[in-house]
DNA sequence: TGCACAAGTTGCACCGAGTGCAACGGCCGC
DNA sequence: GCGGCCGTTGCACTCGGTGCAACTTGTGCA
């Protein structure tokens, strides 16, 4: 069901380091937000909790707040993951609901955790920001390069009309899950639990729903 | 036409001063943005060309990105304030494209001029996402406000399934606009000209044509 | 008008973010 | 096992950002 398609690559002993020490930087800033709060460390401490150097910590992120920002980030590319799997005639915004029921609660969680973590301090809201920006991009990239691709850009009306057509559509849809992840922590706050995360995932459905049917008011 | 609505109250000198300081600090970051590019340019800078203390700056603004962010900002409140001018009874869709073609091209060159000056570092982009944020929990305020006054929260759906309907509408129409200018950018650079700007409000009007038509690609 | 107070500005000192550079140490191919 | 490559580290430096205390300027009042 989680249908995770991860590539069997092998990974050199080189590889594996760096992958194991960006996870303990990244897991290491987070817990360091748990325990202390927003504004409670520094990149030094983050680094010391890694069992890395300072210098070592900015190579692998530009910021403390963009090592929180990577939960996010992994968690939306997630999903677009799982978009990517659906037919590819199904529309956008179904194809997105499966995709988010598809991916597995224990990533849920931590966009949820981290989201509820990160409100109060602007510079850690701005990189939460961000990555849905960057979520939007990597989705019109990837469907702009599905429909260049069969019918040499001149079909359906997409050329022209349709770049603003596909950006409006992406970025709402994204605007959406925000929107969900926003009521959600109005109701719950830093409610982690499963039936708080299953609300969550209720909401995200229902955000997109709405885009299906209108909005009328 | 431009129904400026500018509430004629006299401000004393202190407040007058603070203005013209915030104004003299705010153009002047985006003169440096101008002629220096991205990273040209220091807190100090600005302070300097705009004839005032580093210390001051920082009173002004917390950072260099927010005082070219502060027109972003500016556009957007205007946009809302034309918004609040509409009839309460009026959809938001509908108010939206009427407050967009409200307001002066003026106020839209520098929004269309700060979004392509932006663009390409990452600490700038941040803010420009930022602005547009808050213009997104603006609007939910003020709407929400409107919607809790008159019936005491109980009409229409409006309780719990209208708070989600409500904040992925607004988000929405904010992703619209940003999807806007967006297209725009890709498709004019940095041309500011009339020509170009009426372009840039089209796209504004069609964006937002999309949401009221709804998507279903 | 003059005086006392409030509000804004400035300089100073300090901390943390972020980066270029050069030396070091472990993985890699041969 | 050995030379070269890649990642790590320490160092030094710049800039962002802030608390604090002295100073200056506008304001209210007698």
């Amino acid at each position: 069901m989680t249908t995770t398609a991860a590539e069997p690559i092998a990974l050199s002993r080189r590889e594996l380091n760096k992958v194991a020490t960006r996870e303990a930087i990244a897991t290491a800033a987070l817990e360091l937000l748990r325990t202390n709060g927003m504004n409670g460390f520094t990149a030094d401490d983050i680094a010391v909790a890694a069992g890395v150097s300072r210098r070592t910590f900015f190579n692998y992120f530009s910021s403390p707040e963009a090592a929180v920002a990577s939960f996010t980030q992994k968690y939306l590319d997630k999903v677009i993951e799982q978009l990517l799997l659906r037919p590819q005639d199904e529309p956008l915004l179904e194809s997105t609901q499966h995709a988010l029921t598809a991916v597995a609660p224990t990533d849920l969680a931590t966009l949820a955790e981290t989201f509820a973590l990160t409100q109060g301090d602007a510079q850690l809201s701005r990189f939460q920001l961000e990555a849905w920006d960057n979520c939007s991009s990597k989705i019109i990239a990837a469907i702009g390069r599905r429909l260049a691709l069969p019918e040499g850009e001149a079909a359906g009306g997409s050329d022209a009309n349709g770049e603003l057509y596909l950006h409006a559509l992406v970025q709402s849809v994204i605007a959406c899950g925000r929107a969900a992840v926003e009521v959600w922590f109005r109701r719950h706050g830093a409610d982690i639990s499963a039936a708080s995360l299953a609300q969550l995932r209720e909401l995200l459905i229902s955000a997109i729903g709405h885009l299906r049917t209108g909005f009328h008011s």
